[in-house]
RNA sequence: GUAGGCAUAGCUCAGUUGGUUAGAGCACCAGAUUGUGGUUCUGGGGGUCGUGGGUUCGAGCCCCAUUGCUUACCCCA
């Protein structure tokens, strides 16, 4: 702020953090600044993970980063970025408009639904690739701002949804080189379950929460905070044989049957991760882990079926994708009974797991191969039609600006790798005899523009 | 929201128990080379030491506050 004048300083929407400004911030690390090789990097990942949008036929959808407040949970709250509009009205006390910068894709896409139910033909499939924010503390892996890749569908409850995006994760992050990575699948209806053998229904989320983290603190931690929420030692030990599931997903599948027989929900969620399965095996993964795991509770909010989870196995990353199915997602907006699906890409988590297992190409963003240098408004006039040359004949060039000596052009096309350098001065001009220097041998020829054209292109 | 660590040149960092004019590498600019880069040599510009207060004859260093960054939690992509 402050680096627009006045006039410029009264349209901007001033951020508040913690109900304090943010001034006087001029570099605002985990906020994204993308430049360079990285946005090359960045553009290449957007690309494999939005050709997935063409593969699976959807619309492609930009929602308004400024999102209607209220509609997250209570604990999501407190990560969303609230806005202070500066309202140009010249009122004496500054009202604080109640907007927030946007917490997720799929919330704006409930109300995008809502908005066009009338124009939109359901089953309605979307991808979108936009960034979202968060009033997070920022570290490792986690930003402040950064972009999601989200796939949804809404308006069909078959299964074969959920098996789509579990082939749209391994498809994708297959093309991006992942190597080795696993695709956790839960379901809300086997969680509820779970809270219906021990008679906790009411506590479902302390529970979950409690089972979510089994792999970071263990049995002990977990019995330990389940113990503080409220729940016996007796309820614990009905649940242990559940939370240790051991072996494949159909050996795992067969013991939770077993300890669910009581539930009528807690099956029909085995059924419905079985029929999943059995979709996925009639067209098995290229690279993906798929993974039964019931500690899985992520978006709890309102997630009521499939619940999915990817992590990278390869790097230490938090997970990389998450999604699940909502049955009312758009109720919050008043239209009820829309069921749907939809999976997130983490795309800067992703782009911090490529870029540390080096999965760029090298040299990606080298793009220019010919500079012309020129010394005066002469040069630069005899250059212009050499430039549209080279770029009708496909050639990548650039033209430097008159007015800098030889040494700084060629610098330039140095640092830039570019490989060949055209030089333009008055003997150039008057024999028509260009200066053709390749910049890897430091060897130089005179040549016409034809000829440059002729060599380039042989290339 | 909880608990640590850090803040010195454009970048990465030195800076002794508190003591002259705060240094290095890289980057940048100029020259050696008036039309030639990448190697080399010479010189140069760059700093309110995050900000505000305090202690002291004297603070980059010690104390307090504040802002920002960062790591791990909570939670999440």
């Amino acid at each position: 702020m402050g680096k627009y004048g006045e006039e410029g300083d009264r349209l901007i929407f001033k951020v508040l953090d913690s109900g304090e400004y943010l001034e006087k911030t001029l570099t605002y690390k985990k906020l994204l600044d993308l430049s360079g090789q990285t946005l090359h990097q960045r553009q290449l990942q957007d690309k494999v993970l939005a050709s997935m949008d063409s593969k699976t036929n959807s619309d492609t959808l930009n929602s308004t980063i400024l999102a209607a407040q209220g509609k997250q949970s209570e604990i999501e709250s407190q990560l969303i970025y609230f806005i202070n509009e500066s309202l140009t009205s010249k009122r004496i006390t500054s009202e604080i408009s109640e907007k927030a910068l946007r917490y997720d894709l799929t919330v704006p896409f409930a109300r995008y639904v809502v908005q066009h139910q009338n124009e939109i033909t359901f089953p309605f499939k979307r991808f979108q690739v936009q960034p979202v924010w968060r009033a997070d503390r920022p570290q490792r892996g986690r930003y402040r701002e950064f972009y999601q890749c989200d796939a949804d569908v809404v308006g069909s409850d078959s299964l074969l949804n959920e098996a789509e995006f579990i082939m749209i994760y391994d498809e994708a992050l297959t093309q991006l080189g992942l190597k080795d990575f696993s695709i956790k699948i839960n379901n809300r209806k086997i969680l509820s379950g779970i809270a219906q053998v021990i008679d906790k229904s009411d506590n479902i989320i302390d529970l979950t929460v409690a089972i979510d983290k089994l792999d970071k603190i263990g049995l002990d931690g977990v019995t330990k905070e389940l113990l503080e929420k409220g729940f016996t030692d007796a309820d614990i030990d009905k649940l242990k044989p559940v939370i240790l599931l051991e072996g494949n997903n159909t050996e795992k599948l067969a013991s939770l049957r077993e300890a669910l027989a009581q539930s009528e929900i807690g099956l029909k969620g085995c059924d419905e991760i079985e029929t999943v399965f059995g979709y996925i095996e009639r067209c098995p993964l290229q690279t993906a882990k798929l993974e039964l795991d019931i500690t899985l509770a992520r978006g709890l909010n309102y997630y009521t079926g499939a619940i999915f989870e990817v992590k990278t196995n390869e790097v230490n990353m938090g997970s990389i994708g998450g999604g699940g199915r909502y049955d009312d997602l758009t109720g919050m907006f008043g239209l009820k009974g829309l069921t749907g699906a939809g999976i997130s890409f983490g795309a800067d988590r992703i782009y911090d797991v490529l870029e540390e297992l080096n999965l760029f190409p090298a040299g990606s963003n080298q793009t220019t191969q010919v500079l012309i240098c020129n010394f005066d408004k002469a040069g630069e006039l005899y250059s212009l039609p050499l430039l549209q040359q080279l770029r009708r004949n496909n050639i990548n060039t650039e033209l430097y600006p008159a007015g800098a000596k030889i040494k700084k052009q060629m610098e330039y096309a140095n640092n830039k790798n570019i490989p060949y350098v055209v030089v333009i001065g008055g003997d150039e001009m008057q024999t028509g005899l260009l200066t053709f220097k390749d910049m890897a041998s430091g060897v130089q020829e005179k040549l016409t523009a034809d000829e440059i054209v002729a060599k380039l292109n042989r290339d």
